[in-house]
DNA sequence: AAATCAATACCGAACGTTCGTTCGACAATA
DNA sequence: TATTGTCGAACGAACGTTCGGTATTGATTT
């Protein structure tokens, strides 16, 4: 990500036959199948098939299967850094604030769920996804420090390691990538029927108030 | 792959050479090398070279690298299984039964991580892959049951879907093979410092109890 | 006790396939 | 004509797997 000079929003070609397809577009196929058949054992032919070209023309359009990796999960880490640049603008409690971190990561998650599935099963095999995972660990950074901050606060309670709380909150808003699909009959066969708002509050609640039957 | 009579439990050699190897013991390397560089990622070259071994005296002990992972997560499964066995001999308020399970549940998953893991991170990609998903949703039919038992009883709030409840609950537990190593200082540079009581006892807590501190 | 045998552990080399990627040529447009 | 989209064919590398042969052992036979 040190040149950020690839990725304008919509590279038109300006000569020549027409573009049919733009960068983000081929990205957004491309993190689908990624999804769906798991990074290693997508091949350039499954991209290839899937975007409607040959792998030869597939190739014209980008520069490989590893830069298209990593086309994605920056996709998935903006999304996410940018959680944390609108939250520094506010001023509120420091439960408030995780509880608004929460709600917009996982809304977050929702909206960009191929980028941010591709990001949390990085396993560091490669040097584009150790930059990726060093990024993802900022990101983590930042929200145990929320979790600190509540906890110095008393605002939550404080029996529980904070680091131990951070990642077991996490998990549970990062596992939706593992049965959440946007379209209401999932490829993978799970299907649910729950929509993106009720998920969302569902992760609040049972994280700050848990699943217990409240006494009143 | 149309005979498997190659596999007793443990086949010792009777005569000849005796077997440096158990199958069990080529599980457990080959396991911990999925766990870190992921199944795909992962050569048999890979696999022979964790084990000591050339890659065709590798062969000599196991039949293949599909069959290897079918052995390591019917570890896991197995393992998951008997936690609702051992459920199903006691007696309890639904609400109980499902504190022990989650409780269970996770003590199982850091004691036999790697295999939990390889089976949480399947695609569905192959045939062993596919029958193996199938034991696994067998298992979350189970655990969503319990969730279900325990609303209908009003031991748990009913404002949240049970099932939307049951696949946040296990996300949470499953997300521990994200980061748990069981040795102090992870291979993948994560590092923790909890002991697995104080796990278990997180999950438990913040399932049932949130994160709110407590008003009293 | 020595020789023999069958079974197993082990290895280097190679097989056929699939992979990511490249290349040269042709078609279409400005 | 310059530029871009498209394509078939091929490249070397890496993959999972197989094979022929050798070394080492325990049991059996002499």
């Amino acid at each position: 990500m040190s040149k950020g000079a690839e990725a304008g929003a919509g590279v038109v070609a300006r000569r020549g036959r027409p573009a049919r397809y733009s960068q983000d577009d081929l990205v957004a196929v491309v993190a689908q199948v990624f999804l769906e058949r798991g990074y290693d054992a997508t091949s350039m032919a499954d991209l290839a098939r899937a975007s409607g070209l040959t792998k030869s023309t597939f190739y014209h359009h980008v520069s490989g299967k590893e830069q298209l990796l990593r086309l994605a999960v920056s996709r998935a880490l903006d999304a996410l850094d940018g959680v944390f640049e609108e939250e520094a603008r506010l001023d509120d409690s420091p439960v408030h604030r995780l509880e608004r971190v929460l709600r917009r990561t996982t809304e977050v998650l929702l909206a960009e769920l191929p980028y941010v599935t591709l990001l949390l099963r990085l396993r560091g095999n490669t040097e584009v996804e150790r930059e990726a995972l060093e990024r993802r660990r900022s990101v983590d950074a930042r929200l145990a420090q929320l979790v600190q901050d509540a906890r110095a606060a008393g605002q939550i309670r404080s029996d529980l390691e904070p680091r131990l709380v951070t990642r077991l909150l996490f998990g549970m808003v990062n596992s939706l990538v593992e049965w959440y699909r946007p379209d209401g009959s999932g490829a993978s066969g799970v299907g649910h029927g729950s929509r993106d708002d009720e998920i969302v509050h569902a992760v609040v609640e049972l994280a700050l108030d848990g699943l217990h039957a409240r006494r009143g």
